[in-house]
DNA sequence: CATTATTATCGTATTTTTACGATGTTAAAT
DNA sequence: ATTTAACATCGTAAAAATACGATAATAATG
């Protein structure tokens, strides 16, 4: 994966870790409880419980979502200072993107 | 694909259209050059003509680029206008997302 | 008209992703 | 000490993504 610029492949692995839609509903159920359990994910989703599993560990290991044994439950969370680090740099990407937009722009 | 509410599936397909750094760079690309024959790209990206063509051919489906042929060569640019309501869209979810983030949130 | 240049598409191989059931692990409950 | 509950991980099947060479299509060029 050296193909790309370092700028460029972080907001690939980001936009891919946002690129499925259970990974979507994820993050918006944990921004809505705060926390929860994987149970309770497991619940809303329509998948099954392995299925849920792997998409949790997705999010984690590019750090999106933390989660912590606690008992025989596991309590997942948004890890919102790197939400806000990775959203940053997608943002700043595209408002440079945008500036360039230029406005005699017919194109084509 | 009907397991998922329909704002959250536009979203992920935002987001998977942005999800490989070649068609990152390609936008990037098509921002600074206003816009660019097939060609041009290619000699940009590490990646040989028909992967690109794949690439571009994937972000022409989801409406972000415009493809027009121009005698034996195709003109490619940006569409502003769904670049802006795809982005919104996804701006959108996640600024509500953060509205959530509580400041006694230690979580686990 | 034949040739060349440009790009899209086809066929296909390889890799990655997605999904699920089965199993393993650990802590709580009985 | 068993049993149960909650979850992660394993194994694996099926689908999708990625990549490339070869070929097709079309327009410009000679």
């Amino acid at each position: 994966m050296e193909k790309f610029k370092v700028e460029i492949n972080e907001i690939a692995e980001f936009t891919k870790a946002l690129s499925h839609p259970a990974r979507i509903e994820i993050l918006k159920v944990l921004a809505e409880k705060q926390m929860c359990i994987c149970g309770e994910i497991v619940e809303v989703l329509p998948l099954s419980q392995s299925t849920v599993s792997q998409h949790l560990k997705e999010l984690k290991n590019i750090g999106l979502i933390q989660g912590e044994i606690e008992g025989k439950k596991s309590c997942y969370c948004i890890n919102w200072e790197r939400f806000q680090e990775l959203h940053d740099k997608y943002d700043d990407f595209f408002q440079n993107l945008l500036i360039q937009k230029s406005n005699f722009n017919t194109c084509c």
